[in-house]
DNA sequence: CCTAGCTATTACATCGATGTAATGTGAGAT
DNA sequence: ATCTCACATTACATCGATGTAATAGCTAGG
């Protein structure tokens, strides 16, 4: 049986409270009381049951993590700094994964204090922001990423703008006619929506044609949906000189199916990514892409969610990180 | 505030009891009453506090998932089906990080349950047995991966003969001067150990010599190491025939050093990995390795584990899953 | 019509840690 | 030596859900 505050305290001859105060520091308690106290619970091996502290004070010290899926390279680096930098602070981190599924991303926002949670921070891919009751109150949430719609604190990179700027960059290297792929049909994500609309913009500010046959959609940023939807397009479609994926995991699928076909890269045609994800830096060749501090996500995020968790909440506030275009042997000149 | 119990018995003009029996189904509750209470949970939008529940009986229905790192590709699709088993039957999982630090894993081993954790799923790389403490209750723990000593439950992947048997596969393409990337130099991981014996028998079983100077050392398993490793190796010794990296993610920054040497895979030197992750997949050239059922790695560990934290323990019980090898173009003839 | 023999429901105590309010202990002032 | 006053420590209640044991409500048999 674990040792519980009674036991600890009838070991160090005080009562069960001193005990907590040991522990918890802010009640005093004198020099040779608390080295008797804390003999005892080394002794006793003693280790606080989380449980019992949490219903005391109504929290537990646990936060959430909700990404769509842990595998993507890209939310496994996410997820690591998350891990890392919550458990610096002393946050325990629990892990929910929504499959992109809009529906699991609105029961984790309204439902999340369910789970013994304080405060909650998602990923969300296609949140239907006119399925949350407007009025109803949420935990504590940080949403990462683009969202249409201002439902909640939330660290983003601005996609519009990096999308821009890579386009600028790949027609700087005398690059005009630019596919992007990973653009999507329906109610699309956000990010797809600002980084098709940026690169458009790049188009219109260097006076290039906008060119619909060279948006080539891809409903699931993977590498396997990338190659697919890669392969269909070149086999009706003249190779484009650069092509921008939306994605640094499409990018790789992309670069797989181009050396398939004999495609040189960069020779015949450029490609980029978005996210800087380790492995496209070891790529083939090495992957150019946008790049950004995903610590620095963290660590705002975190820093967003502890302080609502801690204060009451007063207004949503939005923090972007900087990125910047990252040029490696896959786009150049 | 959240409703509780108590609420949601007023409302329904039962006990609190009886809502409790309602939600749990253990003991009998009529039709009319079971209709009420549940129409009171769903008017008040009760959420059962788990803090409460797990105080009460002893258990929090969080498992946690200790991993040396996130961000790998390979530990991230281990976490992913990990995650996605232990949800479909109603696992919370807890995230920790070992940053392959044995003293992190030790702890997590002998403390475990002081984390609202009903029990462990540890990835461990540096165990140091001696430091466990024979007799200590170790709580409900399973190992995944190779371990030189019997310390808990087990899944694994048969290290030895798959290093074995795809070194025979390199092989038998012909290739006699086989090296290893990944060999450790001190008191190096079990993988590590068992993949270079696997190695050597295979050499030894076809009559090839072994050659010391084909043990490429690293000790960091990451792209970056591996690149490094492989760089300084490349500059002091003939280039190999074939290149056995112990996992698909030193394969991976093994192929960026060979591709920008001007080294053709596969036709000047072949490449071979160990894990079966996805990036492997869409590597160039496509990664040949030895790919394992990750989700049934999943969902033994998971049996084990629950298997573990329901009964008395019996006795250490070891998992081995089955691998195949999966040749892809690195590896072509 | 009453009671044995059920079953559904209830009151109460409990899990472990901690806030509250009361008690005990000492030093310093007179 | 006595009385404050400050401060360390304690007893008790509490958080929310649930097991235990007792009770209320019911049906069927006599």
């Amino acid at each position: 049986m674990r040792a519980t505050v009674k036991d600890v305290a009838r070991r160090a001859g005080v009562s069960p409270k001193t005990v907590s105060n040991v522990m918890n520091g802010i009640v005093p308690v004198s020099g040779p009381t608390r080295l008797r106290v804390e003999q005892a619970m080394a002794e006793l091996d003693y280790v606080p049951n989380l449980s019992a502290r949490g219903l005391r004070n109504g929290r537990s010290g646990v936060i959430a993590l909700a990404l769509p899926d842990l595998a993507t390279p890209y939310s496994a680096e996410v997820a690591h700094h998350i891990v890392e930098v919550a458990h610096d602070q002393g946050w325990i981190v629990q892990i929910e994964e929504t499959g992109s599924d809009p529906q699991r991303e609105q029961e984790l926002m309204t439902r999340a204090r369910s789970n013994l949670i304080d405060g909650l921070i998602l990923n969300p891919v296609v949140l239907d922001e006119s399925a949350v009751k407007v009025g109803v109150t949420l935990p504590p949430v940080v949403l990462l990423g683009e969202v249409t719609q201002q439902l909640a604190d939330r660290v983003f990179v601005d996609s519009f703008s990096a999308a821009r700027d890579m386009t600028l960059a790949l027609a700087k290297t005398g690059r005009k006619r630019i596919a992007v792929l990973g653009t999507t049909q329906g109610r699309g994500s956000a990010a797809a929506i600002q980084r098709t609309q940026g690169y458009q913009a790049a188009l219109d500010s260097l006076g290039i044609p906008r060119d619909e046959s060279l948006l080539i959609p891809c409903e699931k940023w993977t590498p396997e949906t990338a190659a697919k939807a890669l392969s269909t397009y070149l086999e009706a479609n003249p190779v484009p000189e650069a092509l921008f994926c939306f994605t640094d995991s499409m990018a790789i699928g992309a670069l797989s199916v181009l050396w398939k076909r004999g495609l040189r890269v960069p020779e015949d045609i450029a490609v980029a990514g978005f996210d800087d994800i380790a492995d496209g830096r070891y790529a083939v060749p090495s992957l150019t892409t946008v790049s950004f501090d995903k610590r620095m996500i963290a660590s705002e995020a975190l820093r967003l969610l502890t302080e609502r968790m801690g204060d009451r909440a007063r207004g949503q506030r939005v923090v972007s990180v900087g990125y910047s275009i990252v040029e490696r042997d896959s786009s150049k000149a």
